[in-house]
Parts: C-alpha cells; structure tokens; sequence
DNA sequence: TTTAGGG
DNA sequence: CCCTAAA
C-alpha cells in the first residue's frame, strides 16, 4: 500500500490473516517500528515511543471530531503509528492503546477524506458517504472496539485485529457508493469508514488488483500517480498501479496483491511473514511510519489530501500536539507556520500572490493547499523524488534548478523561485513517463545541462545562457549562443507553454566574483567622476573591461563600501578588530573607505549633485590609497 | 532598461 | 548576489 517515495517509508507489515472479527484469538503483539528511507525497519527507540505516549492521555477524553480531522490527518500523514502484527510474546496495553487510537485516527481520517470530498464534490457520481455514517458513531463504535481489544490485550497480553482481507465480506458490506469509493484507494489509504470497523486491507497494504474493474483501475492509477490514464489495459493498469505502489519494475502482471511492499501472488498471501525483518523490541509491535502516508484521490481533489512532510523528528513532534481546530483555523496556523518557516520577507506583490493563490485554492473546497504548501515547505527542506508527485497531482508543476539537467533523478523542485502561471502539463507528463517517452528531449536536455555546466570564460555563462531565452541579452559568448538554441528548444519542447520574458528561472546563480581592490577604486572613482546612481554610466565607462559587472552589482558593491564605512571605519578607530581576520581577504584601504565617505556624504547632503567638481582632488587620494601598501 | 532598495 | 518595484 504504502508508496515510497525517497526517504519515507513503508506503512506496515503484517502477517496474512483473516480474521472477521474482534473475537478472533489470533495472538498478536504490536512492535514499534521506525521505517527508514530505504525502507529497513528499525526498532523505535524511546524517544519514538514517549512521542506517542501521550497518545494514550487524550484518547479517552477528547476523541477528534470531524473539525479535528485536518490536524489529525496531518498527524497522520507525517508520523504514523500503524498496527503491526507479530508473534511477539509480550504487549504492553499501554502501545497497545496506542495502536487503537491509530486505529482511530485512521478512521477519523477516512471521515475525513470523505468529508472534504463531499465538500469538494466535483463528480456528481461522488456520494457523501460520511452521511451515512455520523461521526459520532464511528468513534464511539470506535471506542467499543478499542474497550474490547484492550480487554483481550490485558488478559492475554495478546491481540486480535480485525484485520480484513481487501477482497473479504467487510469490503461488500460497503453499498455501491461507499465501494466506489473503497475501490479508488486500492492504494495507501484508510478505508472503511462506512463499516463500523476500520477496514485495514488498506492499512495492511494488501491490494487486490484483480476484482477491480478498468474504471476503478483508472482510479486506482489516478490515486496512485496522480494523474488520469486512459488506457483501458487492465494488465497494463494493474502494472502500472503495482509498480508505482512498490516501487518496483518487476511485478507480475496478475494474481497480484502488493503487500509489504511486496508484491505477492495472491495465494501467496498466507505465505511466510517476514519476520526475521522485524527487530522485536521487548514490549510491543507497533510500526511507527515516518512521513508515508497517501491518500487516496477521489476524483481529482485526491491530492488535497495527500500530505507529505518532510521534517526532522523535531518538526514533527510538534505535529503531535492534538489541537482542536477548525479547518479555518488550521489553515492559519499552517499559513503561519509557513511564514516563519520562509525566511521573514516582506510582503512584495509576488509573495502576495502566493499567498493568495493559497487562498484560492481553499476557496475552491478542494484543500489543495495544504498539498501545496506541503510542496512548499518540503521543497524547502528536503528535496525529494516524490515531489514531483505531488505537484503533478496537484495540477500544478514546480519548475526544478539546475541539478536538474543532469537526469530526472536530481530533479529538485525550487519553489520558492517558482515559475508563476500555468503549470506545465508536459513537463511534468514527460517527467512522469520517463526517459522512453521522450528519449531525444531528455538527452537534450542533459547535454545542454552539461554543457551549460561549463564554465564560460567570463563565469557568468551559465547564467546568461538560461536567461537567455528568456531575456534578451545584448553580450552573447559562443557557447551562450548554442545554449540559447538548445535551451530555447528545450523551452518549446518541454515547457509547451510559451516562455515568458519574465518567466526567468534562477536556475543558476551568477559565479561570485570577488571585488579587488582594482575595481573598487575604479567604482569610487566612477561615482567620484559622474556620481553615485550613474551604475550604468560607470559600467560602461569605467568597467568596460570587467564584463561582469553589472550596473546592479555596482550599485550593491557601493552600497557595501558605505556600509564599511559605517561600520568598519569606526571599528578600526576604535583600534582592536574584535572579528578574526581573515587573510585571504584583503580590507579595504581605509583611504578608500574615508573617500567613500565623503563622497556618499557629499552625494547624499548634498542634493544638488557636483561629484565631478571633486573628481581631481579624489583621483590624487586614490593614488594615495593605492600607494598606501594594502596591496 | 535602469535605479533603488529589501532580502 | 538575487529579486522587485518603480521610474
């Protein structure tokens, strides 16, 4: 069930059982698991184990209501604890409990989903399943469920799930709404929120490709991939489908049924528990899953709820916390957190659209903004393979830096210098089908990332050669030329949307060329000669020979050497430099400094500009300065 | 395009 | 250095 992306992790293990009911005697101990990104289970450490600990407080009192769910479910998505079967001897009631209250929040989750999908409704063949079901009485049923196991737990220190089988009756006792629904999660999701147990074949992982028909198969690739397919290959779908959720290429094509990220016939099913991989840790079984959780879609708006985190263990700690908010609130909080997350920006009208675009997107019912913003952050944090998932089934394509080039498997999504407008549908299409689609245009694409990763003489090759096609840049090395061929034919090849002149992508950062001494006395001798603001009159006149500054860089480098003047003038009066010095930078002659000085004073006060007036007095000091043995 | 200014 | 807004 359980779709690994690169760092995340598989859902749970389980041992093939069938048991109907609660009743069953099927001993069962639950081991907490840490899943790594390869992957491996690891025993859970302590850490792991109180992190949930507090679980146990809240269950009782305050079970998450559906305003709850969207935390709940972003608890869910991030760090899960998701029932695991072993033949562990011991238990502790204590996991125990906690594996319930998973049990509980993936039901929960399920409203969830089906709620915001009833929201959402943008298929009229969709049914609002969730009516059927009050949640009230999904918890409380819930919570029978979880008196009864714990009851079992305590006396026998042994566990019986209820476990389902995907294909058994507990699925058929869905009406046909309900199953259509089920049916689209034939991948990671919970599922089952009609009945009043949870359903786990999903939870469990185990998928029964076979009964499905094309359509549902469709869904099921839709939810797994995030896009629609229209083949009518239910072998091929089922291949595609398996694949995608184990990640593998070699899956048989029938008789499937993709179980702990295996993929087993479907008589196989009660064969050999992997055991062996599952470290016991002395007291329980419970896998605790990191940052895997999917969603099943449901007609598109699947990948609102598709939530991937990516955090470090602190970050999500925090998400442990059950508050109860509204999904109004929720989104504020997340909006803020984002915020701070992001480095502290002003609200510049790009940043507002942004937001607002987030906004939109909630207006829109379909919660595709916490998908989003997930993209966001996690972009941010920790750039992933499945990003690309997500923003595909998101309809909205992030653009990737310059790793990029290499091969699709360095593909970083920047978002934060993200091209603004209509997503690209090709792009990411191409993406997703690979290499063998469009052969040509990914060696192009690679060569051109290779080329382009040359150095050109001046070091600002790579940068001109992709804002080439998009700006129009009068210096044109050799190699910017060709690039800008390739690069434009990349442009129309990939990204069939027609290349904004503004659609810069900051693929590249411009080579950091240090300022020498050489070129800032030539800058204060500029803005001494025509005056501070005349950038692109100092450029030409002054930095004729220094191709690669720009009339910006001039700008920011005088504003630095005022800036030195404020600070590092005072500093050396003061005589003790209390910052190491660092040898392999060279300070500014003080001559120079005091002349910037002047001249920013002169400038500033000044108002009415006579810089030139100073010109020769200055150009002596210059002389002064440059004999003065800083260099 | 250039300049100014925030990041 | 980058990115924008404004001129």
């Amino acid at each position: 069930m359980e779709v690994d992306d690169s760092n995340g992790a598989l859902v749970n293990k389980s041992e093939g059982n069938d048991f109907e009911n609660k009743g069953s005697s099927d001993p069962v101990v639950y081991q907490l698991v840490r899943v790594e990104g390869d992957g491996t289970l690891v025993p859970a450490t302590e850490d792991d184990v109180l992190q949930f600990e507090h679980f146990l407080d809240d269950e009782k009192v305050d079970l998450p209501s559906i305003e709850d769910v969207g935390h709940v479910e972003e608890f869910f998505s991030n760090d899960c604890i998701l029932p695991e079967k072993s033949d562990l001897e011991d238990g502790c009631s204590k996991l125990r409990s906690i594996e319930i209250y998973t049990q509980k929040l993936g039901a929960d989750i399920e409203e969830n989903r089906i709620q915001s999908l009833d929201d959402s409704l943008s298929s009229p063949s969709r049914c609002g399943v969730a009516h059927g079901h009050p949640p009230d009485k999904v918890i409380t049923e819930q919570g029978d469920n979880n008196i009864a196991q714990q009851d079992n737990a305590s006396t026998e220190t042994t566990k019986s799930t209820v476990l389902n089988d995907c294909c058994s009756a507990e699925k058929d006792k869905a009406d046909a709404c309900s199953r259509h629904v089920d049916d689209t999660s034939t991948e990671p999701s919970v599922s089952g929120v009609n009945s009043s147990v949870p359903d786990f074949s999903i939870l469990r992982g185990e998928v029964c490709l076979d009964d499905l028909t094309i359509r549902e198969l469709q869904d099921a690739f839709r939810a797994t991939f995030g896009r629609q397919t229209t083949v009518k290959d239910k072998i091929w779908l089922k291949r595609r489908i398996i694949m995608g959720l184990a990640n593998s290429y070699d899956v048989p094509s029938s008789g499937c049924v993709v179980k702990d990220y295996k993929i087993v016939g479907k008589d196989a099913k009660q064969q050999i528990p992997n055991i062996g991989e599952i470290p016991k840790v002395g007291l329980q079984a419970v896998s605790l899953v990191r940052d895997q959780v999917m969603y099943p879609g449901n007609e598109g708006d699947s990948p609102s709820s598709s939530y991937y985190q990516s955090e470090d263990q602190q970050g999500s700690s925090k998400r442990f916390k059950r508050v109860p908010v509204h999904n109004g609130e929720l989104q504020g909080n997340l909006l803020a957190r984002q915020c701070t997350n992001k480095r502290a920006r002003k609200p510049t009208k790009r940043y507002i659209e942004e937001l607002s675009d987030i906004e939109v997107h909630d207006s829109t019912g379909k919660l595709s903004s916490p998908a989003k913003r997930t993209a966001h952050e996690e972009v941010l944090l920790k750039p992933r393979i499945s990003s690309f998932h997500e923003a595909e089934s998101l309809g909205t394509i992030y653009p990737t830096r310059k790793d990029t080039l290499g091969g699709f498997s360095v593909h970083v999504p920047y978002v934060s210098r993200m091209r603004r407008g209509r997503p690209r549908k090709d792009f990411i299409s191409f993406v997703d089908k690979g290499p063998s689609v469009k052969p040509n245009t990914n060696r192009v694409h690679t060569a051109i990332g290779m080329m382009l990763a040359e150095e050109g003489e001046d070091g600002n090759s790579i940068r001109k050669a992709y804002e080439v096609p998009l700006t129009v840049n009068s210096e044109t090395v050799h190699i910017e030329a060709v690039a800008r061929k390739e690069v434009q034919n990349l442009q129309t090849k990939v990204y069939s949307a027609p290349a904004k002149p503004k659609a810069k992508q900051g693929l590249t950062r411009k080579h950091h060329r240090a300022w020498t001494l050489c070129e800032v006395v030539k800058l204060v001798d500029g803005v001494a000669r025509y005056g501070a603001g005349k950038w692109s009159e100092i450029r030409k006149l002054s930095f004729s020979s220094y191709s690669y500054r720009t009339s910006v860089d001039l700008k920011d480098k005088w504003r630095n050497l005022i800036r030195a003047t404020q600070t590092q003038l005072p500093a050396q009066k003061d005589g003790g430099c209390p910052r190491k010095i660092n040898p392999s930078i060279i300070p500014i002659p003080p001559s120079i400094l005091l002349r910037v000085k002047e001249l920013n004073e002169l400038q500033s006060q000044g108002g009415s500009f006579t810089a030139p007036v100073k010109f020769p007095g200055q150009s002596s000091k210059v002389v002064q300065g440059k004999g003065s043995g800083f260099l």
